[in-house]
DNA sequence: TCGCTCTGTGTAAAATTTACACTTAGATTT
DNA sequence: AAATCTAAGTGTAAATTTTACACAGAGCGA
């Protein structure tokens, strides 16, 4: 192979990660604060580059679990800023991921050389952020919005138990609009990709709602058949 | 500013772009034999190192009008691709692109030193290709089927002045199922973004089809007011 | 037991989607 | 000029989906 003989090229490229979570009512999105240079103090999104060793995919999928401790997480791959100026060390082009996690599940003791601490901030109120992070983290935000729609991964901000309610409140959160109560439930329980737990919630100051778990098995039985989840 | 005595950080990264054309009632796909080597002779995407000062989008518009001449072209990033082994120089990225085009328009002459020559192959009848190319393609006739069925974009692949059975046909290539004609017809004249341009097509063996132009402006008119083209 | 808060439920009207087949225009052939 | 061929063009009824909308019930605390 001639191949040999020709020169070596390399990427320097970063991986940023927009981690969604869902707390109190409000969707709130992960941001580190940044121990080093550039941009040292500043809040940020977590990222990192991504080892010369290492698929996308992983480089996201560590930065994530240096962060939250998390593994086997739902993330997606949305889109690759790579503005000339965006970084102030060269040319260094970002691949950016959404992720979708359960807020209250993530231990937030960064391991990051990068990081000092990890905070949830409400996603529609960011503070700045170094680089182009609130460009990422609006793009990200548009992303979820489509994506949420179209495949059942709203459950997975949940907690494995949860009612109808939050549930609700979630998308109308995420979507940023009224959705009707009747025809939401109607609509979700008609999908029968939810298990009805058959117990109540305790604790609350009031009527009691029910709990229902999300079923995976359910949804990728459907959709060997052809269901398509929309919403 | 202490930035200034970091490293300095470099990516060589390239962009891809699947290059979509419609012509004899085929979906295609433009591919070029490669010049250079690696994969020197095989075929393989158009796509070229990004320049160091060169944004993104871009770079995929050069790589389209070096191709083609063409410029000014509906173009969608749709995903970054980086397997460590996906390049036999050293780890190099690829930011793939799909583009639309009207395939008779495009002078295919390549002016650039990766490629001798251009043409057009049914698009889902692709030989091997060059790297990871056949992947990249794969997904971008997935990516391209999602985003036609909800932007207007299907029109940048047809004449100017178009029937309403070419539009028909397109989709079900596209989409690689049948629409009932009757409904289709109805549906796209609801929208009211199709002008009719109140003449036949000449020269036809049989009943000549009317003319109908895509309207950009009636289209962006209604979208301020919430309108949401979906198929 | 009264009041408060949040849960949970049904129906009718409107809008949209689906299924479906024959007539017409225009060129070509006999 | 009549018959033939090809593709264009058209309407309706039934089924399904979406929308709008309001009140009774459970459980706790005062």
């Amino acid at each position: 192979m001639q191949e040999i003989k020709l020169p070596s090229l390399h990427s320097d490229f970063s991986v940023d990660c927009v981690i969604f979570g869902f707390d109190e009512g409000e969707l709130k999105i992960l941001l580190i604060e940044r121990n080093e240079a550039p941009f040292e103090q500043w809040k940020a999104l977590p990222g990192n580059l991504a080892n010369d060793d290492e698929d996308i995919d992983d480089a996201a999928a560590r930065v994530l679990y240096e962060l939250s401790g998390l593994e086997n997480i739902y993330m997606d791959q949305f889109r690759t800023f790579g503005n000339i100026n965006r970084h102030p060390q060269g040319r260094v082009i970002t691949v950016a991921y959404y992720a979708i996690i359960q807020a209250t599940e993530a231990g937030l003791h960064p391991v990051t050389n990068y990081a000092s601490k990890a905070f949830w901030w409400p996603a529609h109120k960011l503070p700045e952020l170094a680089f182009d992070h609130n460009i990422i983290a609006e793009k990200a935000i548009e992303a979820l919005r489509n994506k949420i729609v179209r495949e059942p991964i709203g459950f997975e901000l949940l907690p494995k138990e949860f009612t109808l309610t939050s549930l609700h409140h979630l998308y109308e959160e995420v979507l940023q609009k009224e959705i009707d109560k009747r025809n939401f439930r109607k609509k979700m329980m008609s999908f029968g990709i939810i298990t009805d737990l058959k117990k109540k919630q305790v604790g609350v100051p009031h009527r009691a709602p029910w709990l229902y778990a999300w079923n995976h098995n359910k949804y990728e039985e459907l959709k060997q058949k052809g269901f398509v989840f929309e919403i």
